[in-house]
DNA sequence: CAGTATCCGTGCTGATACTG
DNA sequence: CAGTATCAGCACGGATACTG
């Protein structure tokens, strides 16, 4: 089984904003990308039994599919400890951790949004 | 013909940055959203002809109900004009405006991670 | 424990044709 | 000009069962 995306960053008729843009939204957008990020957050190391029981509701198929995309992405690093039993455990890189801005900003915009309508 | 959706705003179980950072992906995520923002962005009010011009690719009926949510949401303004022929004009509002940060940070942070992919 | 494999529904998105 | 109406494809996300 694949996991490849088409992650289309070739800018071509697009301006270079609307191609960054783009290429961000494909990267955190999505339903659970920012929820991993966040428990990923402290940068401390979680497995992927911690991660499922941190994202109420998400499945382990979507839970896999979506770190994967990350770890392919650069977002995160994927360690995994020939142990018995397994132990794998999931970290945010660099880039990774780059990602602060863009959370805060979405978080409070989404912030006032929501106390904007509470009118 | 209705456009209604479901924008889940009430907070349950998830942390109160979750749900922000949820109404704010809902409002701004998906493909057109951001890119029809960038264009009424200077604050001059556009026409649906000329919004069809600037986003290429995009079909009538996803810009209409682009525009709709959008509006819905507080983030534009539609004004008709009752002429022959008919003119309608979209506009952001403030709190359309305030998208800057968010927009400003996808973009910086996406283009960071074009050029770290490119080397 | 940490996944895979398989099946499946829904809704987002698009193409095309038509209308006030 | 600025839409609506209709049909349709496919990716996203989910449920469940199975495995190294």
């Amino acid at each position: 089984m694949s996991y490849s995306r088409q992650v289309t960053i070739t800018c071509e008729n697009n301006s270079s904003a609307d191609c960054s843009v783009d290429a961000a939204l494909s990267i955190i957008g999505g339903k659970w990308k920012l929820k991993i990020y966040k428990s990923l957050k402290s940068g401390k190391p979680l497995r992927f039994s911690s991660l499922i029981r941190e994202l109420t509701g998400i499945s382990e198929k979507m839970l896999t599919t979506q770190l994967r995309e990350m770890e392919k992405d650069g977002i995160i690093t994927r360690a995994v400890y020939l142990e018995i039993p397994p132990r794998v455990e999931y970290q945010l890189t660099d880039l990774g951790h780059s990602l602060d801005k863009v959370f805060s900003s979405l978080d409070t915009w989404g912030r006032a949004y929501i106390n904007r309508k509470a009118l």
